[in-house]
Formats: structure tokens, sequence, C-alpha cells
DNA sequence: TATGAATGAGTCTTCATTCAT
DNA sequence: CATGAATGAAGACTCATTCAT
């Protein structure tokens, strides 16, 4: 293990706030925003909640913690998926790595849910929350304009609107499965996305290549 | 008017409940579902919290009736303007209608992300919540099928996949408003909702119907 | 009893927040202020704690309102036992009647111990101390100066001075008997009072007046 | 330097209590002793409240130390300045160091009034604070009885009641400086003292001696 | 029907203290 | 000697709920 300069273990700071993080994120899946005191992640973590406020100042603190890490954690998992993959290709893979539906991928959309439930009525909240959305669509606005780059979509196409067309229809679908998952058999959720791409390609693919 | 044996007109008492419903609305809306008491929502309303326990037994009654009322409105709105359409436009407006975004849109769905939120965690409220996207969802089901029994669409359409595709993009969009409202041109969501029908339409319409 | 327009009690309101205030005076006089907390102030009304949040909005505010009730009845005390004296004599009894030992003076010099001690290191606090301060050392200047006219004391005077010599000395001698009350035989306070202000006489006072 | 076995310097350790307790008086003016925790004073020394630990087993016990080394060193500040005086200016001069404002007086007067506060209600702390005021009323009645000694003042003068006086001065003008520093112009503290004193003298001193 | 006083449980937060390294 | 992680108790505060008027 890493060692600081005094011979205490370095990093471990950082690694016990994530796992905070991860036990508020389970018990909040769990019980519901409401319903989770510090108490109840302390006993998830198996501790007090003395632990906690010596990692967090803030109740408030440990929540926004939480939420970037797993939303970082979910831009992360896209870019991995998509490193060594090009062309309109590469959207598809992005984007249908995140509608796979699991237990894990249920639990991160409830957490979405959550998080966004929580910043209606607070405007800082909001404002942070927006940006995370907006990095989600800047990401996919960028893989467009390369594709327009490459000649895979067409110039005149209009990046902004497309871009939030797809975020929106990720986000919905994130919306349906955090209510009813079990409601969808496997493959439907990409199958939508699929459908949803496949409109894009179609309105604004350049013939010759993705299409012919 | 209708009177009770006392001389007080009937439906007084559920006119009452609706004006508590809406006063909740607006201050959950104002201050997030977390922040917003009992107390503050009979400041809203110009009375004591005293009242709100002569109309409702509980808080969980209030917020339940609240969203309840708010998504009856929404679909008898949806009902209302679709009701002399017909064809595919029946569709168009219906959904259409939905995603006009001014202020009182944006509300609508900043209180749906608020009760999503809510619901994450208490299986009796995400049952309830799950029924009346499942309601929406037949709505649109019902709708397209009605398409096939006209021979607008082609019947072999995978129904109930398409109405959750729209209900998806219905809720995305929705999604997208709520975080940053202003970042909508006017126009900019129908125009995405046209796009996404237009893709059914064209992926499952009848020649010599709508496509020509 | 006074009512309100709407046959509720009228003013109760008021006098519950003073009896609290009472309550909170005597705790803290008892616990020291560090230890004592709301629910040892509820105790000694026989109540909740509940109670004490319905009519406080802080803790802070409740001392306060404590805080001021005491000074002001000190004030009152004064004005009212000076109401009918005049000439040198009124400062005497103005101020005897303020160092007369005996169990409620205790207390209420403790309690000024108290605040002056949770003054320091708070600026807000302290300015609020401070202006009860000078109000009470702009009443004895304003009895100086009402002396100067009629006669009494010189003109020349430094009032700004001798009213803070008194207004030390009157403070100094509070400190000592909150410390040890029982070193302190009847009369003795008054003794050293009676002293000081004799010096002002003997200083500033006019021949033919008081001195003769 | 004295030594101990391993080649520690003795008296670190009592020099770092002191250090502590200087960080602590320090800490107190600045936050209050309510809000003023070991982790503050551990910050202001530069270290963590481990150190703190080291040295005192209680906090009380920090706080008990650092008061005492308050007054002593105030204490020791009078019997130097004084040490090569005689007479009745002798009183003159010990008290005059003691009213002398300067940034270093305020705050030494703001620790006395904290502690002051913190002592009502706690009747070890009483009585601790209690003997510290005797010893200073004892000083200055050794200072008196030593005067009548040496013919300066008369006998009969009641030697208790005039130290008290005295004390009673002191810590009124202490309160006053403490309350508004700003309020007292260089001298005017001084000035008062002197008043009183010249008082004292007035009534008690035996012509010839200092009146002439 | 409405008021607002009172309750009391629940939660967050702070903090002195202990202890392994 | 010093660090900082962990404890756990204590206190303030919030708030839904009840109830007498």
């Amino acid at each position: 293990m890493v060692k600081s300069k005094r011979g205490r273990p370095f990093g471990d700071h950082e690694a016990r706030r994530v796992q905070i993080a991860a036990a508020a994120c389970r018990v909040m899946v769990r019980m519901g925003i409401a319903k989770a005191g510090l108490a109840d992640i302390a006993r998830e973590m198996g501790c007090t909640t003395g632990v906690l406020s010596h990692y967090f100042s803030d109740k408030e603190q440990l929540l926004l913690f939480a939420k970037n890490y797993v939303f970082d954690q979910a831009f992360e998992r896209a870019a991995r998926v998509a490193a060594d993959v090009s062309g309109f290709e590469r959207l598809r893979v992005m984007l249908g790595e995140s509608v796979r539906i699991d237990s894990d991928m249920v639990e991160r959309c409830r957490l979405l849910t959550i998080f966004n439930g929580r910043a209606v009525g607070d405007p800082r909240l909001m404002q942070i929350q927006a940006r995370r959305n907006e990095r989600f669509w800047r990401l996919i606005e960028a893989e467009l304009t390369e594709l327009q780059r490459t000649g895979v979509l067409a110039a005149q196409m209009d990046v902004s609107l497309e871009a939030r067309g797809i975020t929106a229809m990720m986000d919905g679908l994130a919306d349906q499965i955090v209510m009813k998952p079990r409601a969808w058999k496997p493959g439907e959720a990409e199958a939508l996305l699929t459908i949803y791409l496949d409109g894009v390609l179609a309105r604004h693919g350049v013939r010759g290549d993705g299409m012919h």
C-alpha cells in the first residue's frame, strides 16, 4: 500500500470517503432519501455516525460527494467501453452500455432519480445537476460533431438538437426502467435505443457510408 | 348548487382539498419536498396547520392526493385537447400538448420529478407511481392499437414496445426541460417529439395513408 | 383577563415568553450557562422542549430575550424607586436600590456576569451588551446633568467621566457580591456606594446646597 | 540549563503547557468560551488535539491551568512594578498598572470576564474564582495595613471595607473597559482610579504625611 | 371549522475522549 | 511525542400530530 511520508497509509482517506458514499447510495436506494439517516448509513458501514462526520462536514456534503461519485463512475464506464470503437458504432456502444439492464444499472438510475427529485426546489443543487446533465449532452454533441467531420453524418444536421434528443431518449428509458425494471425483457431497452439512433442515421446519414 | 343539510354546498370539502393540494404543490416546487413542511403549506394557504389536519389525516395522504390531482389534471388536459382529432394527428396533438413549455408545464414536470424521487425506496409509492406510468403507457398503446385497427399503422408493429418508446421520449424530454427550461427555444421540444413520431410512422406506417 | 377578538387570551403569548425567560434564568444561575440545556429549562417549567421552540425560534433568541427581560426589570426598579425623590438624594436612592443585597439581587448580578462572559468573543452579543451598559451610563449622566442644571453640582464637572466612574463602582460592587455574597454584611455595599457618591459631591458639590 | 536524564531540558513540559494555555486564551477571547473547542486550540497551536491530551488530562484541567496562568501573571506584573516603590504611591503604581489600557490588558480583562461567567453555577469554580478574588483583596488589605503601620493612614480606618471598595473599583473599571475599550481615552481609567484613591487618602490620610 | 398550544420522537451535529500506529 | 481515526454521548432543532377552546 502506498504510504505517506510518516508511514501513514496514503489515500486511505479518499478511499474511505468512497466507501461511505457507496454505503450511502445503497441505503438511499433501499430506504429512500427521506428515510435514509446518517445512522442508517453508519450501520450499513458497520461503524458509528461519528465516522461520517470525520469524513464529511455535513450530510449534504456526503450526499453531494456520493452523487458526484456515481456520476463520474457512469462517465468512466461509458468512456472505457467506447475506447476502441469508432464511427457511428462508437455512439451505439457508448449509449448501449448505459441501458443494459442489470441490478447495478437499476440502482444507478434510481440514484439519478433520487438526486433529481432532491434538486427540485434547491437552485444550487439544480445547477449542479444541470451541469452534470450538460456534461452528458456535450459528450454526445462531441460525438456527433466528430461524425460530421468524418463524413458519417451530414454537415447540416442540427447537432445540438439531435444531442438533446438522444439525451432525452436515454433519460426517458432510464425513467421507465426505474419504475418497473421487470417490465423490460432483455434487449428491449437497447432495441429502442437502436431504433432511435437508426432514426438519426436515417435522417442525417451520408449515403455511401453507414447505410448502403 | 347542491347543498348539504346545513346549507353548506356539497363539494366544498373536496374543493378545499384541491386548494390545499395546489398550495402543497406550489410549496414543494419552490422549496423542495424535503424542506416543505406542513407549516409552509398552511402559510401558503394563509391558514394554520390545524386546517390541514381537518382535510387530510396525514401528511402522506395530503401528498398522495396532491400527486393524483396533478396527474389527473395532466390526463384530462391530454384528453380534452385530443377530443376532436383523429388519426395519427391525434397522437401528435395529445403528446405535443404535454411538451409545450410554459411555467405551468415546468412546474408540472418538476412535481413529477419530485414524486419520482420520493418513490425510490418506498415500494408502495413506487407501485402507485408505476401505475400512473402504466396508465400513460396504456393510453398510448390504446392509441396505437386504434391506429392499427384503422389501418394507419401496420398490424405487425410491436405496440407495447413502441408505446414504451414514446413514453420514454416524453419523460426524457420532461427531464431535460426540468433541468434547464431556458435552454429550450420555443418549439424545439415539439420538434423532437415530432421527429420521434415521424420515425414511428416511417417504420410502421401503411402506404396510402399518412405517407402517400 | 384581556381577551383578543376571537376570545383567545391576549397577551398570554408574551406572558409565556416571560415565564420561560424566568425559568431559563433560574436554571442558568443554578447550573451555569454551559450546562443549562433546553431540556433543563423545560423541566424547570414543567413542560417539554417543544414548548420552548414554540415560543422561541432559537436557544439564542430565548437567552437574548431573557437577558433583555432581566435588564429591563432592573431599569424599571431603579426608575420606580427614584420616582418621587429629587436632588442628589435621587441618585443615592436609585443606585442604593441596586446594591441592596438579597437573594434576588445576587441572582440578578449573577445573570449579568453570565451574560457578560457569554458576550466575549461574540461581537454581536458584545455590542448588545455594550448598549445596555451605555444605557445605564447615560441614565447616570442624565442625573448628573440635571444636578448641574439645578445648581447642585458644579458646571465644570466632567459629567461623562464621573458617570463612568459611578457605573464602574456599581458594576464592581456587583462583581464582588457575585463572588461571595456572604462576605458582605448588610449595609456594607451601600456604605461603599455612599462613600463614592460623597466623594463626587465633595469634589463637585456647590457650596450652599448639599454640603454647607 | 538543567537537563533531565534523557537530555531533554527540564521545564520543557511545563513550558509547553504554558504555550497551550496561551493558545487557549487567545482562542477563547477570539471565539468565546462556548465556541472554543479543543480542535480550535490545537489549530491555534498548529498541532492536533492529541497533543493537548498529552499535556492535560482534561479540557477542564486545561482551562483551569490557563486561568491560573493568567491570574498569576497579573499578580506578578503588579508585584514587579511596585517592587521599588513605597508609601501611598506604591498602591497607586500597583493598581495603575492594571488599568492601563492596551490590547493585552483588554484581553486579560476579557479572560477574567469569561472565567467569571463560567464560574456562575459551578460551586467549585466559583470557590476557586472567589479565592483569586480574595487573594487580590488581601493584597490590597496588606498594603493598607502597612500604610496604617507606617502612619500614612489612620488606624481607625476599616481596612477590610476600604480594600473591598478598591477591589470593586478596579473590577468595575475592568468591566467597563471590556465592554467598549475605545470609549476610554488614554489616562481616563487611571484618572478615575486616582480619584478613588485620593478619596481614600482624604478620608483616612493622616495629616503631615501624604497630604501635607 | 379553525386556532395555536403542546407533545415527543427523530435527526443532525458537535465534541471531548480514547487508542492504535 | 504526535497523529488522526473512531467512539459515543449530549444537545439543539425540526416537525407531524394531537387536543382543548
